[in-house]
DNA sequence: ATAAGTGTTCTGGTCCCGAGAACGGTGATG
DNA sequence: CATCACCGTTCTCGGGACCAGAACACTTAT
């Protein structure tokens, strides 16, 4: 869905934004050369940001400022997805004494909504607003699983499928296999396709219409989950973790 | 600090996304007739919003997007402070059973990075991002109590001190004299200002050079703070945390 | 059928964004 | 200590793009 008539000015903002982002805090030449504008014009854009809070200047830097973190927390807050699987997540968590995870789709990407950590949780280094290929994790997978085959395709189309690793999954064919077999048990796995020597599993969250919301993980080093956990009891507690949100979501 | 040049176009995107994240999912003529723009306009810049995915179109409704999260929860973990005191405040949370906080100031006002619920913890309506004038919480005062004199005139010029609840600081020279008292004592409380029986003890967190860098603070009801926990075990246990953050830091 | 609402598209004229040059300050260098 | 090189900031003004308003396509209610 392109803009027919898009807002050249703001695209440079975010652009800037974005860059700022990436890069860390940074001086108005770099940003001006790496972005190909004049420096006036990115003055005026990063003191614009600045009145605004989104950008904050440190000495002869800039920065991106928490305004964004306002903004998109207040958005989250509002996510009824959010507001319901938070406490499983994180009692799922406590339990396991794994990380747990919780994702959603938006435009085609997995977005992190938030993760918690149990006591002997790995640390990743996602975080809450993390984008991410859907097909690349075990959470995506649960998802694409559950929408409908034409969705899927559109998401392929926009997005392609990268090979974050060589064990990804690297050809449509491949992924709607994978698909089947993860609507056949009810959940998906990672077995160190993301990171070497983790295994991830996930559950989709589904409204009582059928249709996907988000999903449910847990993610462990391999030398702590044996292959009958991975089909076991692990399955079971994360399977219950989003069986208990569908049914406070759908009261 | 305000623009010489700000950029208009700009700042007419940056309106639309506030008005949109405080009406929630509205549509385009009435966004346009709030903020005084043209439909055309207004929809120009949604649609250019949506391209870059901080904005969503959910039917025939906009609604903001989580890319905002994405680019605040990477400022937020990228801030050093927040890095080391995260685990710090989510034990003290699990160790006093009730509600932590994690709080910086930017641009002069206070912004939450984080709150980790304990077992009992009472649950306000502050989420990551949330913004708040200083004088009006306890994590605000022990940040200000450890700002240059000042400095603390700018914010109060710039941000006023706005009575939140009947008991709020509302002169400059109530606040010096609570500000004094917050700095012999080493730590700062809010007994029902914010919220009638809600009491909160807040520590500031500073470098090895004296600079506050923000302040964590324990939420609870009064009828689980006595009077002598209220200067005796508690203030301890939030002191400690903020002394091991400050440790963590200054290496 | 009609009407009143919506989101979207189109066009033209006015306003403002932004290249480039000049300014003021700071730190390195010989 | 003068010189230089670099920074962020300010200024001007011409060309480009933003946007009011009108027209369109569509849905919903009457």
């Amino acid at each position: 869905m392109d803009a027919k008539h898009p807002v050249r000015t703001t695209e440079k903002t975010l652009a800037l934004v974005e860059e700022l982002m990436e890069k860390g805090p940074c001086g108005v030449t770099e940003l001006a050369s790496d972005l190909q504008m004049g420096k006036s014009a990115v003055h005026n854009h990063l003191t614009t940001l600045q009145k605004h809070g989104y950008v904050l200047k440190d000495g002869d830097d800039y920065r991106v400022g928490l305004k964004f973190l306002e903004v998109g927390g207040h958005s989250r807050k509002s996510m009824e997805v959010y507001q319901i699987a938070e406490p499983e997540v994180k009692s799922l968590a406590a339990d396991t004494g794994e990380l747990a995870n919780l994702l959603v789709e938006e435009q085609g990407m997995g977005v992190y909504l938030m993760r918690a950590k149990g006591d002997d949780a790995v640390d990743l280094d996602t975080y809450a607003g993390l984008r991410t290929h859907l097909h690349t994790t075990a959470l995506g997978k649960a998802i694409l699983a559950n929408l409908p085959e034409s969705r899927v395709d559109e998401i392929i189309e926009r997005h392609g499928l990268e090979q974050k690793t060589p064990k990804s999954i690297g050809t449509r064919q491949e992924l709607f296999q994978v698909l089947e077999a993860v609507r056949e048990r009810g959940y998906a796995i990672d077995d160190g396709e993301r990171l070497e020597g983790l295994r991830c599993l996930a559950a989709p969250i589904k409204s009582s219409s059928g249709e996907v919301l988000g999903a449910i993980s847990v993610s462990a080093p391999a030398s702590r989950v044996s292959d009958e956990d991975l089909h076991g009891a692990l399955p079971e507690r994360v399977l219950s973790a989003a069986n208990v949100v569908e049914l406070n979501i759908n009261y």
